[in-house]
RNA sequence: CGGGGAGUAGCGCAGUCUGGUAGCGCAUCGGUUUUGGGAACCGAGGGCCGCAGGUUCGAAUCCUGUCUCCCCGACCA
């Protein structure tokens, strides 16, 4: 390709609107333009980036069996009311819809499973024809709240989405291994470092999650990894091993209850009472679980020097959305000001669940549900009805983890990948079944699998730029090697040039010419902030010494190359930069 | 949705407080000279100052409304 001839736009000036480096770079680049919030121009030369990540992900997808096609976008509400997911999302209004001439409401797809299940369903009768894994590189549209960080959140984007089809649990343990798999080695060849880590389905569902993650300070994600890399979550899912109550084992002491004016939160009450530190004492936290019918109260009592995990919340109650409850409300429910809740005389409108760090609890203080007044001394079972425990709290940082016990640490990560076992939530919602050894109709056990392919590429950059501008891995570069002449109007360099250009093409690498009648410094510039991974400059070195240089754009090396072992020697480094990206 | 900020040439910005011929840098076009780190000079084109209404002899500037964009939060596969 000639540079002269390719759509090649950059910019002196970051845009105005752009906050992280990959923003910056891929708009000054002219990889992108934006057009409204959300929503981008692919420029000739990221579509180069974007269909070589496709490519990858085709090769590796197809090599564990995986068949490609291609879904409708429009996909009509009565469809996602039969998986019933579509008050799921009107509910967090993740869905962008429209309606045709006849009313008739469409969703613009998020993900597809109510449509390939549909479409398996119909065309898939045997546990002959099984198993069966279709996947698509398509666009998807979310209706963000707030596009932000140019690619990496967007209305609309390019993702590969898989979706498999077992007759039983272990087939889709295994197919969820394999696509685990591929999925280290699309990332691995894409040149991203990439790592899996324990997710929570969300809106999708399932029993089982994993994340991948690319590791990078824009991430909007927190993953906490044990020191060792033995276990890693995202927050919304992590658990952590938690140092107990210094009251567990106590003697159980008689129950007191003692006048705390205006003494709301959890250090209001240590200053009042110094010999209850926060892990003596038991918040109850109100809020409410949203259908789209109804609201359920609900009281979460967690010890005091924790916090609730709204996710993890949020999938105990079952409903679509939490919300805090008003002040108002709390008045109304508990009878006290906000402050004073708690499991003690609390009224039977509310569901209860206790986090498990409230179990082997004595002796605490929690509200009892007056204003003005806390209880001291209290026991769960003795003094209140022992609620049902489950796993509610938030891990931290510095926490022993839970599977070596060596402690938790922060990372931020975008992510780039998320697989799931899904089982039988879709086919059996929408009556997909098939016909099994013994004759009898049974649903498909599924599993789903995506990437944000437009995703890994903001995330490649996000990782690899550096002060000059964009660094690609060789296998996703929209060309691998650049020949740059910087003194095109002298004809023996520039026909140097195109023979280098056409030697290195000949050889089997993607290249281009430079070719464009910029200064020197300009061409320089732009091949930096371009990120091409090798660059030829073919300049005064050619006639006084015959030589070309050869710089290294990742390792930001510069060598003087005899023009006779150029091509063998750009050969050899570009092959050797694709050998570290490939599969063994 | 709450709070904050901003819309002026393709990009980055000044001008708005204090109303009076719409500007600067980069980019673009023509010319001359340059040619290894975003060249110099001469000349040129390009604007519904987001949109609508109002005040005024006169509005980019003041007032009202509205749309869009960005940031923080809430929220979010």
């Amino acid at each position: 390709m000639r540079a002269s001839q390719l759509h090649i736009v950059t910019y002196r000036n970051d845009p105005a609107d752009a906050e992280v480096t990959s923003h910056k770079l891929m708009a000054r680049a002219g990889y992108i333009h934006k057009i409204s919030a959300g929503l981008y121009v692919y420029g000739p030369l990221l579509w180069r980036t974007l269909r070589k990540i496709s490519e990858i992900v085709r090769q590796e997808l197809d090599g564990i069996g995986g068949q490609e096609v291609q879904l409708p976008i429009l996909q009509d509400q009565a469809l996602w009311e039969r998986s019933g997911r579509w008050p799921v999302y009107q509910a967090s209004r993740t869905m962008l819809t429209t309606k045709d001439r006849k009313d008739v409401v469409y969703g613009l797809a998020p993900t597809a499973e109510e449509v390939v299940t549909e479409y398996v369903a119909a065309t898939t009768k045997s546990y002959k024809q099984l198993p069966l894994s279709l996947y698509q590189i398509h666009t998807k549209f979310r209706d963000e709240i707030r596009p932000r960080f140019g690619l990496m959140r967007v209305k609309e984007f390019i993702m590969k989405d898989a979706y498999s089809f077992d007759a039983d649990e272990a087939g889709l343990d295994a197919r969820y291994e394999a696509f685990r798999q591929a999925y280290v080695r699309i990332f691995q060849r894409a040149g991203v470092e990439a790592f899996g880590v324990d997710a929570d389905p969300g809106d999708i569902g399932g029993s089982g999650s994993m994340e991948f993650m690319v590791a990078a300070e824009a991430g909007e994600d927190a993953i906490l990894i044990e020191e060792g890399g033995e276990y890693a979550a995202n927050v919304e899912k992590a658990t952590s091993r938690l140092v107990p109550s210094p009251s567990a084992g106590e003697d159980e002491r008689p129950l007191r209850i003692e006048d705390t004016p205006g003494i709301k939160t959890v250090e209001q009450l240590h200053g009042f009472f110094p010999a209850v530190t926060p892990d003596r004492m038991v918040k109850t936290v109100l809020v409410k679980a949203i259908w789209a019918e109804k609201e359920v109260p609900w009281a979460v009592l967690i010890r005091g020097d924790q916090e609730v995990n709204e996710v993890k919340l949020k999938n105990h109650t079952g409903g679509l959305a939490l919300r805090m409850l008003t002040d108002a409300e709390i008045v109304e429910l508990t009878g006290a000001e906000p402050g004073f809740a708690g499991p003690i005389g609390l009224s039977a409108a509310f569901s209860i669940v206790a986090d498990h760090s409230v179990r082997e609890m004595k002796n605490l203080l929690c509200g009892v549900n007056q204003t003005d007044k806390h209880a001291l001394d209290v026991n769960p079972g003795r003094d209140f009805p022992l609620p049902r425990f489950a796993d509610l709290r938030t891990a931290r940082a510095g926490e022993p983890g839970p599977r070596t016990g060596a402690p938790l640490v922060v990372k931020r990560g975008i992510e780039v990948g998320h697989i799931f076992k899904l089982g039988t939530k879709y086919s059996a919602a929408m009556g997909a079944v098939f016909t099994d050894e013994g004759g009898r109709p049974k649903p498909f056990v599924m599993g789903c699998y995506g990437i944000g392919v437009s995703r890994v590429a903001a995330s490649a950059v996000e990782q690899h730029a550096d002060g000059m501008g964009i660094r690609w891995p060789v296998a996703i570069a929209p060309f691998e090697v650049a020949v740059a002449n910087l003194t095109p109007k002298d004809e023996d360099l520039a026909a140097a040039a195109e023979g280098f250009y056409a030697a290195l093409k000949a050889a089997g690498l993607d290249a281009l010419i430079d070719d464009r009648p910029l200064a020197a410094g300009a061409k320089m510039k732009d091949m930096e902030l371009l990120g091409f991974p090798f660059t030829v400059v073919v300049g005064r070195g050619y006639k006084a010494e015959g030589t070309v240089e050869l710089r290294d754009r990742f390792a930001q090396t510069t060598e003087s190359v005899q023009i006779d072992a150029l091509v063998a020697t750009v050969v050899e480094r570009v092959t050797a930069a694709r050998r570290g990206l490939l599969p063994a």
